[in-house]
RNA sequence: GGGGAGGUUCCCGAGUGGCCAAAGGGGACAGACUGUAAAUCUGCUGCAUCUUGCUUCGGUGGUUCGAAUCCACCCCUCCCCA
């Protein structure tokens, strides 16, 4: 359950509570599709970095290892020894990102797996199957992430199409939740809303959707090709028509200024895989900015990366050797690269919380802009 | 000492008369990445007054309208036999 804590204008402080302890909100969820945050990142790395809730994708073990197995394994959470919250994404994204691989229908959507081409049908109720066999502690719905720029009347019937795929996943859910071997008999659902970029079709899912009490309402198929300044007037228009007392997830965004944006705006949930992909480029978000460890002039820094960080990199090693490292293709710059980024996306939250308790988001808010879009 | 192979732009390596500042790798340099088919992808890598000009393919000289490519000599490297 959520409880809001404190207000800064549209800016919220809260907790969320669930079988797997309280989240508290704003947060950041960091990203492991595959039960596993790439860059060699363990579940007890997660827990220094400051890692609340982990994210993991439906589809992605579905394929492999397969739910079921997790399922006889005894869920998720035991299978990767992590206590805290998970998240698992239902597959939409996958609807929108293995586009050359599915075929969408009423009844659900086709894919040829990307991993040996076989046939694979997931719809609402598959979905939510195999997210009560992985056991996590918040599923979404299956919806359908639309690509922009999206027609008009394309997006109109995709959005309604996912609002009745919500009520199946929520039937479903309530079902799967009854059944006696089911291992998170209170497993949550988040709805998903869509509508492209078009002001109407956001609206109108989302006093949709609304009317389903939800554990929370995510909005979805955003920065997924849209200008930011479209992505905040979505925000802006669809926001005041969700429920104030439910988290409001913002799916997959972003970069920390459109975090810092969207916290503004009302958003309490983010995940993005930013942080980790970047950083195993070995691009890297500080306290001063935006930095690309690769570039020459670290060559001879014995700076750590960010001299206010706390992270196990930073404590421990300087710029010239993780770009050593990299250079030298050693998986060790990697896992260092992702662990500062996620503890910077973690703390970069905390901060955030401080600030809407403090009531002082609005300088916060402007002061971290301004360094986050410097480049070190 | 005898026989053989070869020296190409930072490195490896293709090219054996014009379409060659020279394929392809690698490295270097730089950029992208937003519910992860991403340890990936893109650009760039002789000089300059950069839609053109100049210098470059071991060295020197030559043949030719034209040479990295053909000829002569020289220098150097590697392999085999003694």
């Amino acid at each position: 359950m959520f409880k809001l804590i404190k207000k800064y204008k549209e800016a919220r402080r809260g907790e969320f509570t669930t079988v797997h302890g309280t989240v508290q909100t704003p947060v950041f969820m960091n990203v492991g599709t595959c039960a596993a945050i790439k860059g060699a990142v363990s579940s007890a790395d997660l827990k220094e970095i400051g890692c609340q809730v982990e994210l993991s994708n439906t589809y992605h073990l579905h394929v492999r290892p397969g739910d079921r197995l997790i399922k006889e394994l005894g869920g998720l959470h035991k299978f990767m020894n992590w206590d805290r919250p998970i998240l698992t994404d239902s597959g939409g994204f996958q609807v929108f990102s293995l586009a050359g691989l599915r075929r969408i229908k009423e009844e659900g959507v086709y894919f040829n797996s990307h991993i040996d081409g076989r046939k694979i049908f997931m719809g609402p109720e598959e979905s939510m199957q195999i997210q009560s066999n992985l056991a996590s502690t918040i599923a979404m719905a299956f919806d359908e992430c639309v690509a922009l720029p999206a027609e008009y009347s394309y997006a109109k019937k995709s959005h309604e199409r996912t609002v009745r795929w919500l009520e199946r996943c929520k039937t479903e859910m309530d079902r799967l939740n009854s059944l006696p071997d089911t291992i998170n008999k209170n497993q949550m659902l988040f709805g998903i809303n869509q509508g492209a970029t078009f002001e109407d079709l956001r609206i109108s899912n989302m006093k949709e959707i609304s009317k389903l009490d939800l554990d929370g309402y995510a909005i979805g198929g955003l920065a997924v090709g849209e200008t930011t300044e479209e992505m905040y007037h979505i925000l802006d228009v669809t926001l005041p028509f969700a429920p104030e007392n439910k988290p409001r997830y913002l799916m997959g965004v972003g970069t920390p200024i459109n975090i810092l944006e969207a916290v503004d705006r009302g958003i309490d949930f983010f995940d993005c895989v930013m942080p980790a992909r970047n950083a195993r480029h070995c691009n890297l978000f500080t306290s001063a900015g935006y930095m690309n460890l690769k570039n020459e002039k670290f060559e001879k820094d014995l700076r750590p990366i960010d001299e206010t960080c706390g992270c196990p990199a930073c404590k421990n090693y300087s710029r010239a050797y993780i770009r050593h490292l990299f250079k030298a293709k050693e998986m060790l710059a990697m896992r260092l690269c992702v662990l500062h980024n996620l503890y910077f996306y973690n703390n970069l939250m905390s901060d955030i919380r401080k600030a809407i308790e403090n009531d002082d988001y609005n300088n916060f808010k402007r002061e971290r802009i301004e360094t986050y879009q410097k480049r070190v």
